[in-house]
DNA sequence: ATGAAAGCGCTAACAT
DNA sequence: ATGTTAGCGCTTTCAT
């Protein structure tokens, strides 16, 4: 790979000539541009970005960091992310943690180290402590999952009210007796969808009973399938269920077959996030919309505003209940 | 953020010191080491990967290049390719390319100026001029989706055969109408996949009417539920269907739905890459499975030797078929 | 065992 | 309009 002085000793012309018809700088003649265009194709040569980066400090590359790519809630965020980046003249790069500290430690590292700009967050079990750390002197935006309380900038949705609103959807039709197939409570969502769930229920009188609240391991469709499982096979069966990701969702719809019972005349279902499978069940599911795309598109805009040293403010995004079949009883 | 300069300042000692300490050289006393260590400590200093990388000419840093994320087929096989790459010191970066051509350009640019040392593409659409060029000079190995008669090492399965065993599958259970949803033949592994449902049914002397093979324009869900509904619209309606990916199964699974018909007694149905929603619909689905895990961890592997320097030779997986409640008539 | 200095590829300030 | 040169942060050869 030729590299800028050999491009200038071919067009007999110094480094800083070919650096300046690189950067489209407009002091240069025409006819020594066109020597140096040609020199750069003869040798077929591409500016190393890795000399660029040393020299001024900028990589134009952005992180996005997420826990695992298997859940597809994550998709749309993605694609809003990208599209402001590309529009902004910044790419990104996926890091899949697996919500592993080391592993978040290396791409850490790499915004550390300069090759890139800054990042997005939305592993929901990022270490806080190194997060807020790197925040202090790069630019930082948490997406979805945020801190309560702390410094860094987020973009989410209210989680406590969207799940609020889901009970009481369950409610209004009439079910008394409604579980939450919850996630781990460590994290903030969790913790915030349980809240939701127990302030319809106590706003209608309704009783909260600990067996009817199952936590899963993971996100997973199995464990959705688990959950459900447990729930049959308790005395009281409750008759309907809040799951608090689409993903535990469909998976409880599976753990329901076979049992006798219909969705949604004997048990209603409702999931949270709107992924795109949730539409190809059967039934379809009912399901709280986040608005992912745009999730995406204002946290990329306010990671883009924190790299050019502007001061950001965290966003609440509005969501939507969609009514599908799984609560039309 | 410190620099070397600083820590060599901080500890006493020259920046040679220093950076034989960070890179664990034998030739320091105990002493300096401590010295350095503590300076290290005291200005939570990182070493730059940029200048490092451009001194030493290496990222250890691999790209994977996926057409979307939210195929939930490269799911594992990135946990593969993860996995191999830790385990020999490489960090990957995801880098979704959308099948633009322009934005795989930009990756491409990111091998040749050595911000990474090698790229995985599972790109199908992937220009196939520009990648054989870096691939003379750089580390490059195609996974799932290669190119026939190239120069480039692959590794992959062979779709041909599977296709024909999961339309001689059909057959077997008496379906003489049998359905073909295929994605754009502009990719290999349609037009393999189409060549070995035609080979099945030709052997059993079974008719290849073109009114059976519908062609989508994507992979996603909507484009298999819009391919059923045509299927389901002609005058000689198809007894089975084999669909060339999951995703495409699923939504055909759902163009049903409504239609009266019941799968599989009316209507069976066969997917492609044992994706894990699979085994989520209802009824769940037949398909072929690839070894997704092991394709990702043999990408890696190779790619690894091939940065290394050493010559690696294209290899093929083998596949299973999944029987389902999809085909269980 | 340690230090001085060159150089990886590039940009920009300064000089002409 | 173009050239000279310092320097971004690091590793490594050559001295000592």
């Amino acid at each position: 790979m030729a590299n800028i002085q050999q491009v200038a000793e071919k067009a007999g012309v110094s480094v800083a000539t070919v650096s300046r018809v690189l950067n489209h700088a407009a002091s240069v003649s025409t006819k020594t541009r066109l020597k140096v265009e040609n020199a750069i194709k003869e040798l077929n040569y591409e500016p190393s970005m890795l000399g660029r980066n040393l020299r001024n400090s900028e990589s134009r590359l952005l992180l996005v960091l997420l826990p695992s790519i298997s859940n597809p809630f994550y998709t749309e965020i993605i694609n809003g992310i990208q599209n402001t980046a590309i529009a902004n003249s910044y790419n990104i790069l996926l890091c899949e943690t697996d919500s592993n500290p080391q592993r978040e430690n290396i791409y850490f590292n790499m915004i550390k180290n300069k090759l890139a700009d800054g990042v997005i967050s939305m592993d929901p079990t990022v270490n806080r402590q190194k997060l807020t750390e790197l925040a202090e002197s790069h630019p930082v935006i948490l997406c979805s999952e945020y801190d309560e309380g702390g410094s860094v900038p987020f973009v989410t949705i209210d989680s406590e009210l969207a799940a609020y609103q889901a009970v009481k959807h369950l409610i209004r039709l009439g079910n008394k007796k409604i579980a939450l197939i919850n996630s781990d409570e460590k994290f903030l969502y969790a913790r915030q969808r349980r809240s939701g769930y127990e302030r319809a229920l106590k706003e209608f009188d309704l009783p909260i009973r600990e067996e009817w609240i199952y936590h899963t391991r993971d996100l997973e469709f199995q464990n959705g399938v688990q959950a459900m499982r447990m729930l049959l096979e308790l005395e009281e069966k409750p008759t309907a269920v809040f799951a608090v990701s689409d993903t535990l969702a469909i998976g409880a719809l599976k753990g329901i077959n076979g049992s006798g019972l219909h969705v949604p005349n004997d048990l209603a279902i409702i999931g949270f996030d709107n992924i795109s499978f949730s539409n190809m069940t059967n039934p379809t599911l009912t399901t709280v919309s986040q608005p992912m795309y745009k999730m995406g598109v204002t946290a990329a805009n306010m990671l883009i505003m924190s790299i050019k040293g502007e001061q950001v403010e965290s966003v609440v995004l509005d969501h939507d209940l969609i009514i599908r079949e799984s609560t039309m009883g």
